[in-house]
Formats: C-alpha cells, sequence, structure tokens
DNA sequence: GATGCTTGTCAACCGATGGTCAATAAGCTG
DNA sequence: CAGCTTATTGACCATCGGTTGACAAGCATC
C-alpha cells in the first residue's frame, strides 16, 4: 500500500556514494564551509547515517583527502624510463597540470590545512614521500645533511607560494612556471652547497 | 555591608588586559583551539563582557595580530645606513632571532592561518610589504615581470617552509640557515632569469 | 549620606554545529 | 506471511559564536 519511507542500500555502495558526494563539496568548499548536516542534506540522507559510517567530519575529510592523494601520487609518479633530471620536469609538469584541473580544490585544500591537524599531517606525509622520491632522484641518500634536506622540504613550500601566486595572476605560462621552479630547486641545492647533486637538467 | 560584586574597571584598562591575555593564549593556542568563553573565564569577566570590547573572536585575534606584526615589522626594518644585500641579511637574521624567542607562536600562527580568512589577508598583506621591500632593495621596480614576482613571493613561502623544518630538527645554525636563504633568494632570482638583479652580497 | 546618572558588567538566551542513541522499518530468508 | 538482520532515522545533548535587556559600581551633585 504505502511506498517505502526510504531506501535501502548495501553498506559499500552507501559508502561509496557518500565518499564520492563529499569529494565533490569539499572540492568547492573548505572544510569549515561545510556542516555534517549539510552533507547528510545533500545526500538524502540522516545525519546520523553518515556518523554511521564516518565517525567524525574530520575522519571524512581525511577519507575523501586520501582519496585524491592516491589520485595525484599516481599522476606524478616519474617515468621509470627517464633519466632523473627528466623524470623530475615531467612529475612537476603532471602536478602543474593535477593543480589546473582541480584549482579549486587546491585552494580550498591550502584554507582547510590549517583547522584539521590530520590534515596537516596528511599534507606532511605527501610532503615526506614527495621530498624521498626528490632526494633519491638526484641521488643524495636516505640521510642527506640536514642543509640538503631542508633546501628541497623547503623547496616544496616554494612551490606552493609559486603556485598560488601562478593562480592568482595567471600570468605565466605553465612551462614557464615549471622552468622556474626547476630553476629555483638547483638554486636551493646551490645554496645547500650541493651543488653536485644537480644532474645534466639543472 | 555586602561587597561589591565586580569590580569596574575603565575602559582603556580593561581593554588592554584583555589584549594582552589574548596574545599570551594565542601565542600557545591555534585559533580553533580557544573559544571565546574560555577566553572570558581566565579573564575572571563573563563572555558578553568580553563581546562588549572585542566584537567578534575574529576581531579579538586580528587585533592582538596586529599588535605582533608591528612588533615583528619594527624588529625587521632593515637599517637604512646600510647596502641592499647586507640590509636584507641583517632583516633575515632578525627575523630568525624573533621566531627562535616566540617558537611557539610562530607555529600557531600558521597553524592558525587557514581557519580565518582575516589572518589570510592579513598574513597576505605582511608577505606583500615585505615582498615590496625585497623588491626594492634588489633595485627591481614597484612593477617587476611576472617571473621575478613569483620568485620573490614564492621565496617567502620558502621561508616558512625552511623555518618549520628548522624548528623541527634543530640542527642548523641559525646562520647557517640565514645563508641558506639568502642563498635561496639568488637562486630563484636567477632561475626567474633576474640576475642582473643581485648585489654584490647575492 | 542620600540621590541620580553614566556605563561597565552580567545572567539568560538564541540558532547552529559536531556528535550520540534508542527505536524503527526495509527487505531478505524460510 | 512471519521472523530476523541491520541500514536507517528522529530526537536529543553539549558546546560554540554571538545577542539582549536588565543590573549595579562608582562617580558627581546637593
Amino acid at each position: 500500500m504505502s511506498e517505502p519511507a526510504y531506501r535501502r542500500l548495501h553498506v559499500h555502495e552507501r559508502r561509496r556514494q557518500l565518499l564520492e558526494l563529499a569529494a565533490e563539496l569539499f572540492a568547492t568548499h573548505a572544510f569549515a564551509e561545510l556542516s555534517m548536516a549539510r552533507i547528510a542534506r545533500e545526500a538524502g540522507i540522516s545525519k546520523a547515517l553518515l556518523y554511521h559510517y564516518f565517525p567524525s567530519k574530520q575522519e571524512l575529510f581525511v577519507a575523501t583527502l586520501q582519496q585524491a592523494t592516491e589520485e595525484l601520487t599516481a599522476a606524478t609518479e616519474p617515468p621509470a624510463e627517464l633519466a632523473p633530471p627528466a623524470a623530475l620536469a615531467q612529475s612537476v609538469d603532471a602536478f602543474l597540470a593535477w593543480i589546473e584541473a582541480h584549482e579549486t580544490a587546491y585552494r580550498k585544500l591550502l584554507e582547510s590545512v590549517g583547522s584539521v591537524p590530520e590534515v596537516r599531517a596528511l599534507v606532511d606525509e605527501v610532503r615526506d614521500r614527495t621530498s624521498a622520491r626528490i632526494l633519491d632522484g638526484i641521488g643524495a641518500g636516505p640521510n642527506p645533511p640536514p642543509r640538503v634536506r631542508t633546501a628541497v622540504r623547503s623547496w616544496l613550500w616554494q612551490m606552493d607560494g609559486a603556485i598560488l601566486d601562478w593562480l592568482e595572476h595567471r600570468d605565466l605560462a605553465r612551462t614557464e612556471l615549471r622552468d622556474f621552479l626547476l630553476g629555483a630547486l638547483a638554486g636551493a641545492l646551490m645554496a645547500a652547497g650541493a651543488a653536485e647533486l644537480l644532474g645534466a637538467g639543472g
């Protein structure tokens, strides 16, 4: 006689739907700009159910971020067949391309970094992996001298700053920005007294 | 017969007390970690009174920050009698010294940047002033080519990254870090194709 | 010392938020 | 159709940032 008041989904279906929706929403709104009530409403479910699948707002955010970082990590994986300098150039290029395609998401992410400790941890982890990858690529061991480690890690920050400036002004070609960033890395390594690590591409 | 239920202070007294307390608290806790109720309790007054003096939490935060940035700006003002390269070196050194003396405050600030739009605006403004100061010091006009602007602005981000790495590991002398940063700026300017802007100190 | 006035101060309240819980009902199984 | 599992919900809670109107501290005046 009467229709069901709600549709029951299998756990994995519902979870997938929610993750997908959250990714969409967090790509356009910063962490603080979204309420769990709003997400639930948008998903057509109750807030309680949302909490049944993700125990906290932060966990939901981190879960969607994890997805994105996997995607990003894969997209910027340097091709093994290229020599380190060229591989790095291609990685940076792929990274910038990803940013261009997800500009708002990138900005909102940087906005959200402060809000959630776990997000800071996650971003830090990505930076760690990335700098390890770079250090490996340029032939520095896993335990480089402090100045070299600082050079690489600080360069990753420089990258974020340069990208924000780029997105704000849009007066540089992507290749120009890429070349600048590669040059800046070389400069930082030189300043760290590690000129010998610079390959043919420096 | 009965004692007064509370002590009345003059507006400027109360305001000074609150600003001082807020500076202390925000130096040890990030924006999101502090509630107005807590601040009021700690000050021994009601929340309503706190709001009487500062119309919002963000305004209170910004007010305390303004104080700190004035202090910082003054401390890193480059001495006019020094030639630009030496002046920059001294500015950076003074900045690093300030950080060393206010380590927790600096970290908490960077944590808070994302949370409050107004804070982002304020930090941006400081970065703008600083980069203008640098561009002026190295002899670039007020309207440098995009690559040079990007180089300087991104270097400020690199500075924050390097400092966080420094505070985390503490395995570099302050002068080492300062020299690295100056070298990195030179490297960034070179990468921006602005080698001619590098003075004798580059 | 009583009176009045200015204004610094507070208790009580509001809507929204992140988060919890017991009860309900969708929809498969026999 | 009965019974069971469990996905789902409405009602609730503490806390947050912020607001409001009434109270009273302490000075001025007589």
